[in-house]
RNA sequence: GCCCCCGUAGCUCAACUGGAUAGAGCGAUAGACUUCUAAUCUGUAGGUUGCAGGUUCGAGUCCUGCCGGGGGUGCCA
């Protein structure tokens, strides 16, 4: 059923369109049903029944009650106050200029206080099918971001120890949103951005050379800042193990670079390995490392200073984010000569930008805040727009069993790392966990919950009607005796008409607005209500309907339905990064 | 103190950025497997949208002020 030779081309460009390219479906509907107003209005204007009155952008929404149509308008609602006239009146003389269209159209009405209810025509319904068969994975794909290129930047922990829960949720938030603004026409690339320069590095270095330290018998204190977790104390046992006491002897800061130029590498691919499990690889790993040695740093400075934006005082350099709304200056070199996070995150910025990308987004955890307005000033100052730069603050996971809290400890080192949840859970429902809730409030991760085969588990929900339609088009086959079940005509169509099927079909040609929906509002979470919604109405389906009959007909319509189904779950499963699978 | 985010059903969230009778899931409760997977479906109960004003044909949504929760406010990252 992959190939779409066997249709009828011309059925195919009747009802698609002529515009074989056409983003279809729904936005379609969208733009002939605009169309069709501009024209009935048009028409109002030369009969002298309504002044040349601009009308401004037309609105059109799904109404929230099915009897109100697919599609409505509250255009006369709007122009009412301004013309002075009855909202209904203005409705009713648009409404009787709307040309009939039946191939899209079945229906025109007023209702309430004067919105125009427009109803889709069943055949133009139907056509969602055709269209999922032709664009496969790409259906719900459109242009709507232009082809602007776009970075995603992401995680981007610091490579001194495990992934926690909590990267967890950007891993699955950013490459959701990096997913779905790609199928909505944006060019993006995923980055991680490597904090393999500065303190914490260096902590993590002198954490492992106490431990190591401490193995050899030479009690030694963890210093100020350094990291308490039982894998620092692993680390230095491997070393150990492997080098003996080689670094016994070492000045203790020599021994924390070696320990240093040893160990992240190893916990930086670690950290990579972690995120494949769950499905998220990045284009690109950058590492701040490269800036320095590059010279960025400095030139960035260096450019900022000249231009005026920077300043020394008290043997600092500043920067004036005053000028664009800071509420104090901010220090970019310390006065011990040391450059503070700031100025590589700025010479960072100004890399991306100079790559070429349209359009920057940062996704960092909700206590980085407070930095937000000082890396926009900091774009402004060098002279990007502030706007090129987007920052989704991502809140916080706490960790729950069975409704109890699970006590983390930053300080005793005793948290719950990413890996273990996996481990835990599955990648499945962490993924699809991580992505309920809207990244600015904060999640509630029941790890039972999680684990859960059970209805509370909505990723099963949505997995299961994945499932059922693959055992359905198995069975299907056998019924068919046959290989292949063979393509539908386009009327056999004409059969899907009960309420529960025409339910499913509007609910298909939804994704595609879904799709923009969320990569324009850059709310990747929203993806889960879709595919519920979808999976809630194929279930409803399933009750109402048989798709293995003896009417062959019937049965090649609805095997053509089910499929559109199971491509659009399989999309936006994707686009979760949760697998779809054939049996469960 | 000042700045930002959030207050909607018992719980977790929607409500397409100002529209029609505020919707789902979970939980509670009553039902449905001789039929392509019951990890499913169907019914019922559950609301003064934190409070008080304002803006207008219309407010959960916008403006002001309170109340409550979270975060930020380093020459930390």
């Amino acid at each position: 059923m992959q190939n779409a030779t066997s249709l009828d081309v011309k059925y195919l460009q009747k009802v698609i369109g002529t515009n074989a390219r056409s983003t279809g479906g729904d936005g379609m509907a969208r733009d002939e049903i605009v169309e069709l107003i501009e024209d009935a209005l048009e028409t109002a204007v030369s009969e002298g029944l309504l002044p040349p009155t601009p009308a401004g952008k037309i609105e059109l929404e799904h109404p929230r009650r099915r009897e109100h149509g697919d599609w409505s308008t509250n255009l006369a609602l709007g122009v009412a106050g301004r013309l002075d006239r009855n909202p209904r009146e203005i409705a009713e003389i648009i409404a009787g200029r709307v040309a009939e269209s039946p191939d899209v159209i079945s229906r025109v009405e007023v209702a309430g206080p004067g919105f125009i209810n427009f109803h889709l025509s069943p055949a133009y319904i139907r056509n969602v099918l055709f269209e999922i068969e032709e664009m496969g994975d790409r259906y719900g794909s459109s242009d709507a971001g232009g082809r602007q290129r776009v970075q995603v930047e992401f995680v981007s922990a610091n490579p001194v120890g495990p992934l926690h829960v909590g990267h967890g949720r950007w891993a699955a938030l950013g490459d959701a949103l990096a997913g779905v603004m790609s199928h909505a026409g944006f060019l993006v690339e995923r980055e991680f951005y490597v904090n393999d320069y500065g303190t914490q590095l260096r902590n993590f270095g002198r954490s492992i050379s106490a431990r190591y330290m401490e193995l050899l018998g030479r009690g030694c204190e963890l210093p100020d800042g350094g990291y308490a977790g039982e894998y620092i104390k692993d680390i230095a046992r491997r070393i150990v193990d492997e080098c003996g006491d080689e670094f016994l002897d070492l000045p203790e800061e020599d021994r924390v670079d070696v320990f240093i130029e040893m160990e992240y590498p190893r916990m930086l691919e670690s950290i990579r390995e972690t995120l494949e499990g769950m499905g998220v690889v990045f284009d690109v790993w950058f590492r701040e490392r490269d800036l320095y040695q590059r010279g960025e740093v400095g030139e960035s400075l260096g450019a900022l200073e000249r231009d005026g934006k920077a300043y020394r005082e008290e043997g600092a350099l500043w920067l004036r984010t005053t000028e664009y709304g800071d509420e104090k200056d901010r220090v970019l070199v310390r006065s011990s000569g040391e450059p503070t996070y700031f100025a590589s995150d700025i010479a960072y910025h100004r890399d991306k930008m100079e790559r070429g990308f349209d359009r920057v987004i940062d996704i960092w955890g909700a206590d980085h805040h407070g930095y937000v307005n000082r890396m926009k000033a900091a774009m402004e100052a060098m002279g990007y727009d502030r706007e090129a730069l987007e920052v989704i603050l991502g809140q916080l996971v706490k960790l729950f069993r069975s409704g109890k809290p699970v006590v983390m400890s930053k300080r005793t080192g005793d948290v719950v790392t990413l890996d273990e949840l996996l481990g835990e859970v599955g990648a499945d429902a962490a993924r699809y966990f991580f992505l309920q809730r809207s990244h600015d409030s904060p999640l509630d991760f029941d790890i039972e919950l999680a684990k859960k085969e059970s209805p509370e588990n909505p990723v099963y929900y949505v997995q299961y009607a994945h499932a059922r339609i693959s055992s359905i088009l198995r069975y299907a086959r056998e019924a068919a005796a046959e290989a292949e079940l063979p393509d539908p005509l386009p009327e056999d169509l004409e059969l899907l008409e009960a309420e529960a099927e025409m339910d499913l079909l509007r609910k298909l040609g939804e994704l595609e607005e879904v799709v923009e929906f969320c990569a324009m509002k850059r709310v990747p979470h929203r993806l889960t209500g879709y595919a519920e919604e979808l999976a809630a109405l194929f279930h409803a389906f399933y009750r109402d309907c048989r798709v293995v009959t003896d009417d062959e007909r019937l049965m090649r319509a609805r095997v053509f339905l089910v499929q559109g189904v199971r491509q659009a779950l399989r999309i936006v499963l994707g686009l979760i990064g949760v697998s779809a699978p054939e049996q469960m």
